[in-house]
DNA sequence: AGCAAATAAAAAATCGATTTTATTGGACAA
DNA sequence: TTGTCCAATAAAATCGATTTTTTATTTGCT
């Protein structure tokens, strides 16, 4: 699986260091190295076909966002998982994501509005595919709706929240049936109330998206 | 200068990396290490006396804090400061911790008040001495007013942009004046609404002791 | 048997040297 | 002068080997 559209844009770059820390991120997030797992470092080597000063690079670096434990002088290890942990995610989310989008919208553009709307566009052409492709349009997309807010570190405090999310969606399992769930609709009517200049209803609509998302998943967890 | 009472409680611990990363960690916050520098691994490992793979390592933990900055294959260095950011970490704080706080005191039990009493106490002693003792116990009594919320990533958040913030009090220069503040009555009577449980008040008063500080900062940046 | 100390094995952490990559400072041509 | 190419230098990144620490296993004692 590739799930690298999902990284950082700055992907492209090409160190032992970054390689592996798109690796070990994808890895992780994907769950085939499964929450709680011990990362040895000399395993990890053999996978990664690199020394061990990468290795313990990238794995510090993950730590940052937090699908990496640093125990000191006993290694490392992917981060754990538990539904309060979700559930926390999950409220967050909320919280952060409203207040960001509140001031994206205040901050009101055409052109991004623009944008917004080829983001939607281009996500939507995809329908729910479960493709790496749509994971890729479908991070773009709820980030270009924040991303219209003039506070960097909000921002990257909802792209790690978000990554700590859909973690828990893939090791769910991509098989979850979202059935009676209109995703595509509800994006639809968030986008509408953006572009309509709505700040209450799209907070509101952003909200109970990830409400609903988050009560899917919840039966999956744990 | 000793400013080790700011760093994580863990710092007891004994590896080149943790000693270099708690090192580091104190340059940079009080400024030793000015914003923007270039931060060279030989001249580090100089300084620190160890060799390049712990001070690597521990640059890249620093990147979580957003204290230092990777630069994919020319090194690190120190994050920038700005007025802009200054405000953002304000502006952030303020919101965060408002809702940190409130959940704290949501979930309000007897335990926890005495313990805020106790810190804020030891703190009153200290009374604005400056010294790295006063900084300890302060950072102590803010996060303890919002350590009894139930959400670890909030407090990581919270904690990390108290971190951020306490730079540009360090880097303004301890020999600020703050004439006319009475800052050991507003953590009083923070602690007041706390103890009464005054939710709203507690959270404006909290907010209000952070745009004070704010406002006596800002003339001193950039 | 049950426990503690000693030993062996495994893993983490670190070092010093090497390789790779960026940066600097000319030399030269337009 | 301005800009481009190339070498020389400096720095970053990486590797492989060594040291330190932790964890597992055995041994010896009561």
């Amino acid at each position: 699986m590739n799930i690298s559209a999902l990284s950082d844009p700055a992907t492209s770059q090409s160190s032992a260091t970054q390689i592996a820390h798109s690796k070990l991120r994808e890895l992780i997030l994907t769950g085939e190295l499964a929450p709680g797992t011990k990362l040895k470092i000399d395993h990890l080597r053999k996978i990664l076909g690199t020394g061990a000063s990468p290795i313990r690079e990238a794995l510090s670096l993950l730590t940052s966002d937090q699908l990496v434990v640093r125990h000191e002088q006993r290694g490392f290890s992917a981060a754990a998982t538990s539904s309060e942990d979700f559930a926390e995610i999950l409220r967050l989310r909320c919280s952060l994501e409203g207040m960001a989008l509140r001031q994206s919208m205040e901050n009101k553009t055409d052109e991004w509005i623009e944008s917004l709307v080829i983001i939607h566009h281009r996500m939507s052409r995809l329908q729910q595919s479960r493709s790496d492709d749509f994971e890729r349009e479908h991070k773009n997309f709820h980030m270009a709706l924040i991303g219209n807010c003039d506070s960097p570190l909000l921002l990257r405090f909802c792209n790690q929240l978000y990554d700590l999310n859909i973690r828990y969606r893939f090791i769910a399992g991509r098989s979850i049936d979202y059935k009676g769930r209109k995703v595509d609709d509800e994006h639809r009517i968030i986008l509408d109330a953006v572009v309509a200049g709505d700040i209450d209803r799209a907070e509101d609509l952003l909200r109970s998206h990830y409400e609903t998302t988050g009560a899917f998943l919840k039966a999956y967890i744990k």
